[in-house]
RNA sequence: UGUCUAAUGGUAUAAAGGCUAUUACGUCAGAUUUUGGUUCUGAAGAUCUUGGUUCGAUUCCAGGUUAGACAACCA
């Protein structure tokens, strides 16, 4: 047996290890993935799922799903269903579904005792005049008038702020910490706001104030018993807010009035989000470019999204492997889009069925052959357990425009008239003698005589030619609509561009061309197949073209393919 | 004149004080190939800077530089 290089654990793991070793939480793993059901997940959001389930299932914890669904203005059911969809598909199993909204009543009950401890007070200023007093990273904040109220009064305006007898915007709650802090999160932060314009999409008119993250996301991960509270470097700022609160909480109240085990504690660690070049990654740019049509969905498959990448045809295991690659880390970085091409390629290579497809297509007439015959075709060269297709063969073929020239330069592999031999795919070996153009000098047919012993497979068509061009027999050949798609934006890095980010997309991201493919496409199972109640694209690899997915759009009589990657081309002029 | 993060080939990563600084993508060259794909072989290419600790520093310490995050009734 060789040696197996093992793959270095990334920092979070060696915490993880480490936290085992030293037995903090009785060395027991748990996290959790909190999306907030505001938008559809996209691969930055994977990244995370990768890390959260991931680390649960490598060190035999577990890993819950909980909806951050503190903001009802923003929330939505259509989004709690596309993001469990997504993360199935993906192949992760969570162990319990949670809200956050799951805990509204532990955190009012929170809320009153920080009240009453004087660690929490009800501000009646203005956004402006709070956003005012915050002061600046360089300066210091100034207190609130209202600071200093007592605490009976600021009881009973938080109880006539969830009654719904204070108008929305007119009230808060914050905390009552420290103005003057260098870590602005600590300048009174707003705990609780009044929400009454939108009802809550699970809890409905129950509640009219809403907790915010800071005084929700630490206090939900105590309730479940997160141990590793894993997320994104922009949350660092807020580590010290989220371990204050904790604290804060455990002094005014005991574990077991939570139903926490005592020395259950929760510890948030930060990782790198993920980047890449040509796309954004923000959720507020995704939704412009859906609200503004500037994309078909959120699931055209240009956008980065879960559903956009399934639709161009990444498949989970491409995609998470894509993740292992880029790995974890402190730095802020950008990969390189073509890394994502790489891994989808590497994955397609082993599973997609080749066949035929001629995107631009001209008429090819064998001189010397008549009549037709049926060819037996490997679906992928070498890989027997993939079975076989039938391919109708006749006179008449449409072949690539591409791959005809009439004066050829020393380096073209392909026909060109009285020029080498040349093997059709899967067929024989033919030799270019002319081509017929029209009026414009654009060429209509070529023609080309056929070695009738050269045949695949026999022993006449054994001699090598240097290159092997595809085919598709005329008669049988069916129409499809292909969508070449393209990197959505013209720029590498959209996001520090200055001005509108609107006017960095490629103009050539998505191109609709007609083509010809293979009669065996005509009949092929195109409707998703189900696997484990998911379901799963067809692949196919266009000889020389790429790999393409069938589109959702397919009906009986009209094909419509995506592509979800090209074929590396080696070949420059 | 704030606090916090970080800094290794073009990109992303590894090396927990010790061999010629790892691997992948990309690039270049050659071979193979019934896909100008794949596969294989080879090549070029990196430790931000200045000090310190040490027999020895990418690693530890201090200063500097550079980059990023933080001033939503968003998460």
């Amino acid at each position: 047996m060789d040696e197996v290089q093992e793959k270095s654990l990334n920092f979070i793991e060696q915490i993880v290890e480490k936290n085992i070793e030293e037995g903090v939480n009785d060395g027991r793993i748990q996290t959790r993935f909190p999306p907030e059901p505001n938008g559809y997940l996209h691969i930055g959001h994977v990244k995370a799922i990768c890390m959260d389930f991931g680390v649960a299932e490598k060190y035999n914890g577990i890993c819950n799903l909980r909806f951050d669904d503190t903001n009802p203005v923003k929330e939505d059911v259509e989004y709690v269903d596309s993001i469990t969809q997504d993360i199935h598909w993906l192949g992760f199993k969570w162990a319990n579904i949670f809200y956050a909204s799951d805990y509204f009543d532990k955190l009012y009950d929170l809320a009153i005792r920080f009240i009453k401890a004087g660690k929490a007070y009800v501000d009646e200023q203005t956004a402006e005049q709070i956003a005012e007093q915050k002061g600046t990273p360089t300066e210091p904040g100034k207190a609130s008038p209202y600071r200093d109220r007592p605490v009976e009064e600021n009881l009973r305006l938080f109880e006539a702020m969830q009654r719904g007898e204070i108008e929305e915007g007119k009230m808060v709650l914050r905390a009552k910490i420290d103005m003057a802090n260098p870590n602005m999160h600590f300048r009174d932060p707003i705990m609780y706001r009044i929400i009454t314009s939108h009802p809550h999409h699970r809890t409905g008119r129950k509640w009219n104030v809403y907790p915010m993250y800071d005084f929700a996301h630490g206090q939900s991960d105590y309730f479940e018993g997160v141990t590793h509270s894993i997320c994104t470097l922009e949350f660092v700022v807020h580590r010290p807010l989220y371990d204050y609160f904790i604290d804060e909480m455990l002094k005014v109240s005991k574990p077991e009035e939570w139903g926490v085990p005592a020395n259950s504690r929760p510890h948030q660690f930060e990782f790198n989000r993920l980047n890449i070049t040509y796309t954004v990654m923000s959720k507020r740019k995704m939704l412009q470019l859906v609200k503004e049509g500037l994309v078909r969905g959120w699931d055209d498959p240009r956008m980065p999204t879960v559903c956009g990448l399934r639709r161009r045809g990444y498949t989970p295991s491409a995609i998470r492997s894509f993740i292992d690659k880029i790995g974890y880390t402190k730095v802020e970085g950008m990969i390189d889009l073509g890394l994502l091409e790489h891994t989808v390629r590497e994955d397609l290579k082993e599973t997609a069925p080749r066949v035929c497809a001629i995107f631009d297509p001209v008429r090819l007439v064998l001189n010397n052959y008549e009549g037709s015959e049926t060819i037996t075709a490997q679906n992928i060269d070498g890989i027997e357990a993939l079975g076989t297709r039938e391919m109708l063969f006749g006179k008449e073929l449409w072949i690539e425009r591409g791959d005809f020239m009439e004066d050829a330069p020393k380096d073209f592999f392909r026909l060109s008239p009285g020029g080498r031999e040349v093997r059709l795919k899967n067929a024989y070996i033919i030799q270019a003698t002319g081509c017929d153009k029209d009026a414009d000098g654009n060429i209509t047919t070529v023609y080309a005589n056929v070695d009738l012993n050269s045949k695949s497979g026999t022993e006449g068509g054994n001699r090598k030619t240097k290159s092997t061009i595809n085919w598709v027999e005329c008669s049988s050949a069916v129409d499809a609509e292909a969508r070449l798609y393209d990197r959505l934006f013209a720029c590498e890095d959209p996001s520090a561009e200055e001005g509108d980010f609107r006017e960095l997309l490629n103009p050539d991201s998505l191109k609709i061309v007609n083509c010809k493919v293979e009669g065996s496409l005509r009949n092929e199972m195109h409707a998703p197949v189900l696997k484990e109640g998911i379901a799963q694209e067809n692949h196919y690899q266009f000889l020389k073209q790429g790999y393409f997915v069938v589109d959702p759009d397919t009906t009986a009589d009209h094909l419509v393919f995506n592509r979800t990657a090209s074929l590396k081309d080696n070949w420059k002029k």
